[in-house]
DNA sequence: TGTACATCAGTGAACGCGCGTTCACTGATGTAC
DNA sequence: TGTACATCAGTGAACGCGCGTTCACTGATGTAC
């Protein structure tokens, strides 16, 4: 072995550009329009070198999906945030936590939402990954007054937020700014959650 | 011309059990998986027999959504229907009929929003077909207290009515009956829009 | 009412495009002695 | 330190599958006279 090891950071500086490039190409014509040579052609590589990272479009997708979930949880936990749901900012701090979330990764959660369509297996894996992240809301829902049982109400809760948040940011509401979004938000869902 | 018109009687019917059938494929594989010859196999016919009725699958997609149109609007337009959101009742008949329009069409609606993914022709037609409606709930929410602008807040609305109908056709919350899941909207609605 | 021809619903094999996937090859890096 | 061989990142043309689309053909229905 070589001092630097240079083709092994070869290997993986392309793994790494391959990635890259996907998530732009992803940007600009999502998932399933994608072509395996859109995303060589970006990354500035052959067509054969994106089979010696990656088996096919799918396995890809999992292992962006696996960068994803190794930069932190949706709910990024931190020890001190606010639980107390019938109090504004603590349904604030959530909302804004996730609409970072978000932003951080639309590429990716868009992309994983166009893989679950047309492949069940990534619509399980979608639903594994927002499973804790609903668990987190159902528990702080616990106790209260709610429009229903506490994990319908957290499904209402990150289904809003969430579909809140893909619509903001592909330009659904022109004239709103990004912190009136999360303000609207929060608002609705403190009254609608009884707080 | 003879008294049946027998040809054109079958060209037409064969036409609706393509559609029929095509219903039938989406609502098994999604629009998205749907190969032309799984709609003509489903219909029973010969494969060559779908062009002679459709350009394409997009086009047939499009004839649906014109028969859809035709059926009603989305707001099931009824000239004494309840109007003041400060009142439940009123929320829940809106939800109600959201609700029914998408348990008769929902092969069609989510068929549209596959669509909608790869097709920006689609994308642009989906919301023209949800336009009327957001103004129409828009108009019932003029002079509330709302949380943000009325559009923004007539939004909100139709975004959880819809992605709730969604979720619950598709089984998100298997305990939970339809009734039951109505009422849970209606009143998440009511509360957060601050009535 | 009958005959001869035209039209058109319907058929399914064949064609061909797009794109995923492979593979023989190159040359730089790594290893053995 | 040098030489000979092995490995492996990287290349891009070629292959081939899946599936949309076409087309020559059939036979029943429609039209003309």
């Amino acid at each position: 072995m070589t001092v630097a090891g240079i083709r092994r950071q070869q290997a993986v500086q392309t793994e790494a550009e391959l990635k890259a490039a996907a998530i732009r190409v992803f940007e600009r014509v999502g998932y399933l329009n994608a072509k395996i040579t859109d995303i060589t052609v970006e990354a500035g590589r052959a067509t054969g070198m994106f089979y010696k990272h990656f088996a096919s479009k799918e396995k890809l997708l999992e292992a962006l999906l696996v960068d994803l979930l190794a930069e932190g949880d949706v709910s990024a936990e931190q020890p001190d945030h606010p639980t107390d749901f019938r109090d504004r900012a603590a349904i604030r701090w959530h909302v804004a936590a996730y609409w970072g979330f978000y932003r951080r990764h639309r590429a990716v959660m868009t992309a994983l939402q166009q893989a679950a369509i047309v492949d069940e297996g990534f619509a399980q894996r979608s639903r594994e990954l927002l499973e804790p992240d609903l668990g987190h809301i159902a528990g702080h829902l616990a106790g209260l007054d709610l429009p229903g049982d506490p994990l319908v109400a957290a499904s209402l809760f990150t289904m809003t937020v969430s579909t809140t948040a893909a619509n903001w940011h592909s330009g659904g509401w022109p004239g709103l700014d990004e912190n009136a979004a999360v303000e609207t938000v929060t608002s609705f869902l403190h009254t609608g959650l009884g707080g």
